[in-house]
DNA sequence: AATTTCTCCTGCAAGC
DNA sequence: TGCTTGCAGGAGAAAT
C-alpha cells in the first residue's frame, strides 16, 4: 500500500517524462477522475445518477509540456509550468507505470500518450486512488495547506504540538493525514516500534521525550525506506513507474509480523485492530496504557 | 468540534 | 477442483 517512500519513489522513477509533450489523453474510468465541478468527494462518490461532466480540454494536461513532479505526504503532482496539475492519490492498489507498450491492461483508468511514443498510466484495481485535474496553483496549495506537515520532515516539537489536545490512540493520529502527511498502517507501526510507543496510548499523552522519539523514528524509517525503494509486499502491489520492486519490506520490525519474535527483546509481537486498522506491537517494549 | 463508523472496490487466501 | 467467506485498507462522507 503506498505510503510516503512509496509515492516518493514512484516520484523518483517518473522524472524520465520531465520535458515530454502530451499529445493525448484518453479517460477509460470516469469515476477514477475528479474535474473541476464534480461533486464533492469526487465524481465516484456522488449520490444518486449524476451524469459525469465531461473533461475540459486541457484540463488533464493535454497538449501540455511536463515540467515538473512534487509530492506532498502520499500526494503526488505533475505539474505544466502553467499551474495546471495532476494531483494523483494511489489508494490501496493504484499505479503510476511508463510503458513503451500501447497494450491496454486490466484497470487502466487514465492513459496519457506522450509525443514520444511512451505513454504514463494511472492503473488502480481497487479504486481507492484517483486523479484529480487543477486548473492552477492555488487549486494544489489549497490542498496541500489541509495536509499536515511532510513526514519525511517532520521535527519533534511540531509534532507534540499537533498531538496535544488530541483525544484519540497515536495510531489514529499518525493515521490522519490532516495531522501529519503521509504516514500510513505500516509505517505508523514501524515508527511506533522503534519509539517503543504503545500504539493505543493516547495522542495527549505524548511527552516531550515520546515526540523526539517518535519524530526522530519517523524520519529515519521513512527516509530508509526511499533509500530502500519502498516497500513491496507478498502481493507484490507496489512496484514504481518503472516496475521496480522495493526492498524495505524485509526490514519491517512490527508490520505483517504477528506472532513472530521482536527483532529487540524476542518477545512475540501480538496483533489487534487499534483506530480501525490492523495495528502489532511488541508487548514488553511498548508498553500497554492503564485502560487498555 | 472532535471522533468514530460507514462506504467504496477487487484480489487473494483460507476453509470446506 | 470450485465454491464461499473473510480480510486487506486510504480517506471522504455520514453519523454520533
Amino acid at each position: 500500500m503506498p505510503e510516503l517512500p512509496e509515492v516518493e519513489s514512484v516520484r523518483r522513477s517518473l522524472l524520465p517524462i520531465v520535458g515530454a509533450r502530451v499529445e493525448r489523453v484518453a479517460v477509460r474510468t470516469r469515476r477514477s477522475l475528479v474535474v473541476p465541478g464534480d461533486p464533492p468527494g469526487g465524481f465516484s462518490r456522488a449520490r444518486g445518477d449524476v451524469k459525469p461532466r465531461p473533461v475540459p480540454r486541457g484540463a488533464l494536461l493535454d497538449g501540455a509540456t511536463i515540467k515538473r513532479l512534487d509530492r506532498h505526504g502520499k500526494q503526488l503532482a505533475i505539474g505544466s509550468g502553467d499551474g495546471r496539475a495532476l494531483l494523483i492519490h494511489l489508494g490501496m492498489t493504484g499505479r503510476v507505470e511508463i510503458r513503451d507498450s500501447p497494450r491496454a491492461q486490466t484497470h487502466d483508468h487514465v492513459v496519457w500518450a506522450l509525443a514520444d511514443g511512451r505513454r504514463v498510466v494511472f492503473n488502480d484495481a481497487r479504486r481507492f486512488g484517483g486523479v484529480w485535474a487543477l486548473p492552477d496553483t492555488a487549486a494544489l496549495h489549497a490542498r496541500w495547506n489541509a495536509l499536515g506537515p511532510d513526514a519525511l520532515t517532520i521535527d519533534a516539537s511540531d509534532l507534540r504540538e499537533r498531538l496535544r489536545r488530541s483525544a484519540r490512540p497515536i495510531k489514529a493520529a499518525l493515521l490522519d493525514q490532516a495531522v501529519l502527511a503521509g504516514v500510513g498502517n505500516i509505517y505508523a507501526d514501524e515508527s511506533l516500534h522503534a519509539a517503543r510507543i504503545h500504539p493505543a496510548r493516547l495522542a495527549s499523552s505524548i511527552r516531550a521525550d515520546d515526540a523526539e522519539r517518535l519524530a526522530g523514528a519517523i524520519r529515519r524509517i521513512l527516509q530508509a525506506a526511499v533509500d530502500a525503494g519502498g516497500s513491496t509486499l507478498r502481493d507484490g502491489t507496489y512496484s514504481d513507474a518503472s516496475g521496480a520492486a522495493g526492498s524495505y519490506a524485509t526490514r519491517h520490525a512490527a508490520y505483517g509480523r504477528a506472532g513472530e519474535p521482536c527483532t529487540r527483546c524476542d518477545v512475540t509481537l501480538v496483533s489487534d485492530v487499534i483506530a480501525q486498522r490492523t495495528s502489532v506491537w511488541c508487548p514488553r517494549c511498548q508498553r500497554a496504557p492503564r485502560c487498555v
